[in-house]
RNA sequence: GCCCCUGUAGACCAACCGGCAGAGUCGGUGGACUCAAAAUCCAUACAGUGUGGGUUCGAAUCCCACCGGGGGCACCA
């Protein structure tokens, strides 16, 4: 802007000047009032003289972020302000909303941040923090800043720790279907009503075995299993932290099957209810769709195959192939595979089982480093490929006393069902491959339909060579359901088997050898095991290290093995305690929480975050949580976290609720995704990204320097280099105009792409509603007490009415249209009367609160207008008094009839069929059509 | 490979239970203001709804097939 335009400018002019100054003047001003403070309703956060105690409440929460170091992105706030315009309708509305912002300031990302730049997490992460929160307040967001949690702080991981102790101390009762104290498992083995599994009385257990059987029991459990090692991050990750391709969701390292011992949350015992209550919930289909199958519940049988190193146990979802069964195959990993594995080939062994070994165990040992080699990546890139080798064991199908080869590979997964199936290859692609690569028998037991020229056949036909009187097994004819059914009868009859439920979902792996994480509030005596430390020794304070860095490898490194950061704290990790028996010594847990710990419970911290004695007071979790709809009324985050915080927050919260200490199972009942914005990426001829900020536009194409580019959309980020910072559009237009622009693009849960120069639509909106108020000349009031004409407050309450609706249904980006068609309805008046310029002040304050605050204070009020009602439309005004019908004849619109909005419908088709009447040709139509209100069809 | 979502003016999006394809924004064009420009204001044109079928008096909307875009899962027995 140059000087000589400035002088053009009229004073008064709602530019970007006047609207930073009036946004900063209205922060400082809610800040100083704590006018978003909603009142608990007893507490230290209780209010009773609050306009909004006693109300009905309601409870708005964003997925709270991550502090990364490149800030906020035009992407963030899309979500944020969606909430804020929802929360600050419903307060207008009359509810009392709570609404409040926290960061997830503990895990990974913070800590690679900290690694890269050499400073300590904790000073990275506040000055990010700060910096979000500088953000964030300049956007105006009405958050409770009472109210605000940073995961990292002492206080709050207090209770993330508390709740662990729970967990540890808790069981999963199959019978009662809920978690329950371990104290009643114990009472339980003691009594003598639970049988111990190896029979003897708990009394004659020794201390040892005792703890070894109950801490098998716990919701948090240590357990040796493979899990996936990730070199490159130097620490285990969850199954739900890798990718599909197999690769660190954080930094895209290859990730290594390894069997570690680990602290692991048995999320599992949860699966069947973490799928039901999906049903209590209003989700997007899509995360709804998600988690079922993440969770991927299958319905089959465990069927034992007798061998000479004991019965291995199979799982199956074919319980009604059992005859084509030709083989086993067990993964590596399983416990059996050493014991099977025979001391020499059997005779005439095919020498592709062998892979050219002299002995089994030569080919086993040598299969098994193989495989454990190979990344998630090469293994699933591999799955073209069959391999496997022979164990030199065999084993009896119990369908017909048929004795079937035991073979190790990779195409079976240790961590799912039993790490061990029956390969049936003529119904399962899979080992059809695998038959074919080792020459193994096929035979079908279900028939393909006539003319089928597949290989696996895995459809609907009736079972063939299916008996066998030896057994008494008779399968043949059956449809594969019932056939499925007889079998699993059969099993349960004669003792080979069970029905069974397998579930893709695994426990969750909740350690990690990092540094920025909370401690476990466990130590290890000398027995090894666990001891949870008693709550008063909470909050277990994460110590200073000299070096927080974990230890990492060459990300390809599958051989490393992790080092947790806290081992390296000699002092903190060896404590001398009292415990209840003495002062004693004791080493302390030294992996961390993942950083899906924090994030596990925030949303009840929200509620009471001063409790030094409770998580959260029951009181204020009933009123915030309970209720005819409870939970949190609208949750908004990004569709990435479907089965990552979205299932372990339910989980624990399930735990929490079995335990009694909330009132319902469900944390987030209403859940939107908000959409991702998109920005303009740009590549260089060589494909390279090249900084976004430096190109400029000619003629419809794009150059940087003098390069022409290729301009993609793509998600904002440093890896595209298209960062595009709020904090631009907030100085060069206002916070306000970013607000409505970002809403006005389109709905809440659409992406869409970013498109700089657009924003000028909402500056401009702004500029004319600002003018139908305010004179730029003068900086007077343009506002008339004199009503409005007919037409225009029949616009005013249409107005009311559809921007309600919109708001209340986040139907932001036609609340914004509806506004503007308001606006521009009044740019022609010498004068707005008073009537309209209030409404649209308050109408406009969800959206863009701080030119609707200061529009609102000129027109006269002195308060804040956050607690001022939401205009209500009158309903007489919403009517029309004629109504215009289109009148169709054959589908064609050939005329239209005006007629008195109360018509009856034989008037309006009288109406209609006379104004037509030179298309009908004196016929008699053959049917008439009157759709009140809307049109009327004529069938000739 | 399997599952889910989605295709409307040049772009972003509206169109509620099937009822006149257009609320709003950008961009385009013309005009006002200006010495000129920017900014601002005013006025305009532009699609028949991805394609092909079907149901219906009537389809952007419902059904089927195909094509394009996006997302999820992927050796889960």
């Amino acid at each position: 802007m140059s000087e000589a335009s400035a002088a053009d400018t009229p004073p008064h002019r709602y530019t970007a000047a006047v609207a930073n100054e009036i946004e900063a003047r209205w922060q400082r001003r809610w800040a100083d009032e704590g006018t978003f403070r909603a009142p608990n309703p007893t507490g230290p956060l209780a209010d009773p003289g609050h306009p909004r105690a006693g109300a009905p409440q309601m409870y708005v929460l964003d997925m709270f972020p991550y502090p990364s170091g490149a800030g906020l992105h035009v992407g963030h706030p899309l979500g944020y302000i969606g909430t804020d315009v929802y929360a600050r309708y419903q307060r207008m509305a009359g509810h009392n909303v709570l609404h409040a912002m926290g960061y997830d300031a503990f895990g990974l990302p913070a800590e690679q941040y900290a690694i890269q730049t050499g400073t300590h997490p904790r000073a990275t992460t506040e000055a990010n923090i700060a910096r979000y929160a500088a953000q964030l307040r300049r956007l105006g967001l009405a958050h409770d800043d009472r109210r605000t949690v940073r995961t990292m702080d002492p206080a709050y991981y207090r209770w993330t720790q508390w709740i662990f102790l729970q967990v540890f101390g808790s069981w999963y009762d199959p019978q009662a279907r809920r978690a329950r104290p371990i104290a009643d498992l114990v009472a339980e083995f003691a009594a003598g009503t639970r049988p111990t599994p190896d029979g003897r009385p708990w009394a004659e257990l020794p201390e040892v075995d005792r703890r070894r059987l109950v801490d098998d029991h716990r919701l948090a459990y240590v357990s040796e299993a493979p899990v996936n090692w990730c070199p490159g991050l130097g620490t285990v990750l969850a199954n739900e932290e890798v990718t599909a391709d197999g690769r660190s969701e954080r930094g895209n390292f290859p990730v290594y099957p390894r069997k570690l011992r680990q602290w692991m949350m048995r999320i599992t015992a949860y699966a069947d209810r973490l799928v039901e209550d999906l049903a209590l919930l209003e989700w997007p289909e899509a995360i709804t769709a998600m988690q079922r199958h993440w969770i991927g519940r299958s319905t089959g049988a465990h069927v034992d195959f007798a061998t000479d190193a004991g019965p291995v146990r199979v799982f199956t979802t074919r319980p009604d192939t059992l005859f084509g069964a030709t083989y086993l195959v067990l993964a590596p990993e399983h416990p059996l595979v050493d014991a099977l594995t025979a001391d020499a080939w059997p005779a005439g062994v095919p020498a592709v089982w062998t892979d050219g070994h002299a002995t089994p165990a030569g080919a086993v040992s040598a299969y098994r480093a193989f495989a454990a080699a190979k990344s998630e990546v090469e293994r699933q890139a591999d799955a073209k490929e069959k391999t496997g080798v022979f164990t030199g064991g065999y084993a009896v199908n119990p369908a017909n006393g048929a004795r079937i080869p035991v073979f190790i590979a990779d195409y079976v997964l240790a961590g799912y069902g039993t790490g061990a199936i029956m390969a049936v290859p003529a119904q399962d692609a899979r080992d059809w491959e695998f038959a074919q690569a080792y020459a193994l028998p096929i035979v079908r037991t279900v028939a393909p339909p006539e003319g089928f020229d597949g290989e696996a056949f895995t459809g609907e036909g009736p079972a063939v060579n299916s008996s066998d009187e030896r057994t008494g097994l008779r399968l043949d004819g059956l449809g594969v359901a019932q056939a499925k059914a007889a079998a699993v009868a059969w099993l349960e009859e004669t003792g080979h088997g069970v029905g069974a439920v397998s579930y893709r979902l695994r426990d969750w792996l909740f350690s990690r050898q990092r540094y920025w994480g909370e401690p476990f509030p466990i130590v290890y005596d000398e027995t090894g095991l666990p001891v949870a430390l008693p709550e008063s020794m909470l909050p277990v304070v994460l110590p200073e290290v000299e070096d927080f860095a974990p230890r990492t490898f060459a990300a390809d490194d599958a051989a490393s093995s992790p080092e947790t950061p806290l081992s390296r704290a000699g002092e903190w990790t060896e404590v001398e305690l009292d415990l209840g028996e003495g002062p004693r010594r004791y080493r302390r847990e030294t992996n961390v929480m993942p950083q899906w710990a924090g994030s596990c419970w925030y949303e009840m911290r929200y509620l009471d975050p001063t409790n030094d004695t409770a998580f959260v007071d029951p009181q204020a979790e009933r009123y915030w949580m309970g209720g005819a709809h409870p939970g949190v009324d609208l949750y908004v985050g990004g569709a990435e976290h479907a089965v990552l915080h979205l299932l372990y927050a339910r989980f624990w919260h399930k735990v929490l609720f079995d335990l009694g200490h909330v009132s319902h199972p469900e944390p987030f009942r209403r859940l939107v995704n908000q959409g991702m914005i998109q920005g303009p990426a740009y590549t260089d001829g060589r494909g390279q990204y090249v900084e976004a900020a430096r190109v400029v536009e000619r003629g419809g194409a794009f150059y940087l320097g003098d390069e022409e580019v290729r301009r993609e959309f793509g998600k904002i980020g440093k890896s595209l280099k298209n960062v595009i910072t709020p904090d631009d559009f907030c100085t060069e237009y206002g916070a306000d105009t970013f607000r409505v622009y970002e809403m006005s693009m389109g709905p809440l849960d659409a992406s869409r792409p970013w498109e700089t120069r657009a924003i000028v639509g909402s500056y401009r909106f702004l500029q004319r509603a600002w003018r139908a108020v305010v004179d730029e000349e003068s900086g007077a009031l343009r506002v008339t007490d004199a009503p409005a004409d007919e037409k225009l407050r029949r616009l005013l309450h249409r107005t009311v009415d559809g921007v309600r609706a919109d708001y209340a249904a986040l139907r932001f980006n036609t609340a914004v249209a509806k506004l503007i068609e308001l606006t521009n309805g009044l740019t022609q008046l010498a004068a707005t009367p008073r009537e309209v310029a209030e409404p649209l002040a308050l109408m406009l304050a969800p959206l863009a609160p701080h030119v609707a605050e200061e529009l609102w204070h000129r027109l006269g009020h002195a308060d804040s207008l956050a607690y001022a009602p939401f205009p209500t439309a009158d309903p007489a005004l919403l009517v029309d008094d004629a109504v215009t019908y289109p009148v169709q004849v054959n589908g064609k619109v050939r005329g239209r009839v005006e007629v008195p909005a109360d018509a009856a419908e034989e008037v309006v088709r009288a109406a209609a069929l006379a104004a037509v009447a030179d298309q009908l040709a004196g016929a008699a139509p053959r049917k008439v059509i009157v759709v009140p209100g809307r049109m009327v069809s004529i069938v000739r």
